[in-house]
DNA sequence: GCTTTGACGTATG
DNA sequence: TCATACGCCAAAG
């Protein structure tokens, strides 16, 4: 059925599968281009639960400082910094410089649009 | 129906 | 850079 949080989340899922190969987002950007600003934590419950079959570049989300948001050493952790370094996108420390590679002003607005 | 938990974020010191 | 506090809210127990 159609409730308010079905349609929240499959705007989550979108805005995911938006991000362009070779580039990251935070949670918190995901929220917000989902319409949901502050929402930063429902991001992440999803990307934990995401439908079986569903294919997302879920290791493109990373957190507002740019760090992977798993425990370190974790199968996810380095399982995300592979296939970032697949895409060209350098992690340190598992850590990700998101003004090299996050999405910029300019990118945001040809990719989503800007909001008038 | 209340409490706890969580792949988060911003503010503050 | 690290620690603490608070906001946020759906899902699980």
């Amino acid at each position: 059925m159609h409730s308010a949080i079905d349609d929240a989340h499959a705007r989550v899922y979108a805005a995911i599968a938006a991000i362009p190969r070779g580039r990251v987002a935070s949670y918190g950007a995901i929220a917000a281009r989902a319409g949901l600003p502050g929402r930063a934590r429902l991001v992440g419950r999803l990307l934990g639960e995401v439908p079986e079959g569903m294919v997302l570049p879920w290791y493109r989300v990373l957190r507002a400082s740019g760090h992977i948001a798993m425990p370190p050493g974790s199968r996810g952790f380095r399982e995300q910094c592979w296939l970032l370094r697949a895409e060209g996108v350098e992690v340190k420390n598992g850590r990700v410089a998101l003004s090299a590679f996050g999405l910029d002003a300019d990118l945001d607005r040809a990719l989503w649009g800007a909001p008038d």
